[in-house]
DNA sequence: AATACGTACTATGAATACAAAATATTCGAA
DNA sequence: TTCGAATATTTTGTATTCATAGTACGTATT
């Protein structure tokens, strides 16, 4: 009685290579497993919401949907498991997980404590000339960007990259293999990454004054970790991430914002 | 040419059930998945130091020494990679990750850094005052404990517990399943986990100073918990482990230590 | 003798087959 | 009509089979 469905052909896989994803490093992006596709493709429904949040995920309807066999969708949900946007269910099978507004808080601050951890232990210890003189050059593109009064959706977008690389190298700084690792983890949860919700208030006026007063802070964050002053290093990282907390308040109370990918794993009340 | 060694018998595993472990809970410890076998024993297999730290693991050797079939084995050293006990290769098979005594640092550091942040979210946020009996109860029979001027290995044990109980308390005063979460990531680190390294100078006369000073520590955290005092039971909860680092430091210079679990992965170089 | 190429083997990734458990459905009896 | 038991079906967990990529070894040629 069920629509006989079973090989529903793979149309437009994302197959840009990633860091994360499975441990392993693949050189050519075309060549990737068919579990890191099958986990691609997975976290792309997810965040976008096609898998409705709560509900039962069979693995089955993984496998039809996707078309590969049992194995690498098992391997695929597991890591998704571990990644924080499944959860296992006592009797088999998974469930979309979602966030109430407090656990995406919490993984912000979260995040904002990791990044001071970093930025203290940068300035502590010292970063590598290199890293910072790549972090300077970044900042340095940002002002460029902002310099100018108004910015269209180009500007935008590379304000985000910009923005990603500054706090990539900052935890490079920090030359800690473990909290890296770490950082990834939780930046791999919807809007807790550095720029996850700045897309929200995109081409409004008030979005370029946030960068501007974002940017600020990258340059005190910077200056504080080159003169070694480790606790200022970490109170403005620490503060720097309650821009996105602000953020994450405005995006729940305004409604626009389905089209965001992960917004609707936020759970309105309880 | 090879030894025809299937079906090794699987003699004596540890079949306590996890709270952690594949993300399911089993209600019945002695009902648990192949998976789950295969998982805790190589777990324990590469915290005795078993397996070679560096050394390539193969898939088929894991199958041969535990007499599972690939699959569940696959899914073990998957779950063991994501817990930061495995490195997966470039072209497949996982090799036992070493870590630098910096890298330990750095993983006390950060459970140092989250506790704290836990400790001060619970001071805030106000913590239930269910946890926080149960946390002052718990305190009050270290203090029993510690009232003795001599402690026999019993006595041992039983701080260890009681004082991983109190962590676990602080964690769930927090209220935040996002921290608690990544806590217990980093706690399933060899050495990392509030215990960690006690053990290591058990009956000298030196442990029960220190145990003091911790549970000093301990009741002042809880003080400024209940009077809201957050920055305060924060920077405790990072100082108090700087005790676990002061132990690491004892510990790699001492060498008897090699009968603790997880020991053997600490590279004593580079 | 050393290096390069080719072949054979081994290990992993993927697919499928099999088993057991859980859930749904249907039939019967109260 | 409703409750319960038995059966059927779906679904996960495990084992096995298949294919491919990588590696190692051996041989041939320079």
């Amino acid at each position: 009685m069920k629509a006989a469905t079973k090989p529903i052909a793979v149309t437009s896989i994302d197959t840009r290579a990633e860091t994360r994803g499975d441990g392993r490093n693949y050189a050519d992006g075309s060549q990737q497993s068919v579990q890191l596709k099958a986990q691609l493709r997975l976290r792309e429904m997810i965040l976008a919401g096609d898998l409705p949040g709560g509900a039962r995920i069979a693995e089955l309807s993984i496998v039809e949907k996707l078309g590969f066999s049992r194995t690498p969708i098992r391997a695929a949900l597991m890591r998704l498991e571990q990644e924080g946007l499944l959860d296992a269910l006592p009797n088999g099978g998974y469930a979309v997980k979602t966030f109430s507004e407090r656990e995406v808080s919490d993984a912000i601050e979260l995040r904002g404590t990791l990044e001071g951890l970093s930025a203290r232990l940068a300035a502590e210890r010292g970063a590598p000339p290199v890293v910072l003189a790549e972090a300077r050059e970044c900042l340095r593109d940002i002002d460029g960007l902002l310099s100018q009064s108004a910015l269209n959706d180009e500007a935008f977008a590379r304000y985000v990259a910009l923005n990603e690389t500054f706090h990539a190298r900052l935890i490079e700084m920090a030359g800690s293999t473990v909290i890296g690792r770490e950082l990834e983890r939780v930046c791999s949860m919807p809007f807790a990454s550095p720029s996850g919700f700045v897309v929200v208030q995109a081409n409004t006026p008030k979005a370029r004054d946030m960068f501007v007063v974002a940017q600020n802070q990258h340059w005190q964050v910077l200056d504080a970790i080159e003169n070694r002053e480790g606790s200022r290093a970490e109170s403005l990282m620490r503060e720097h991430s309650r821009i996105a907390q602000s953020n994450l308040r405005e995006a729940v109370q305004s409604q626009h914002l389905n089209q965001m990918p992960g917004v609707r794993l936020i759970r309105k009340r309880s």
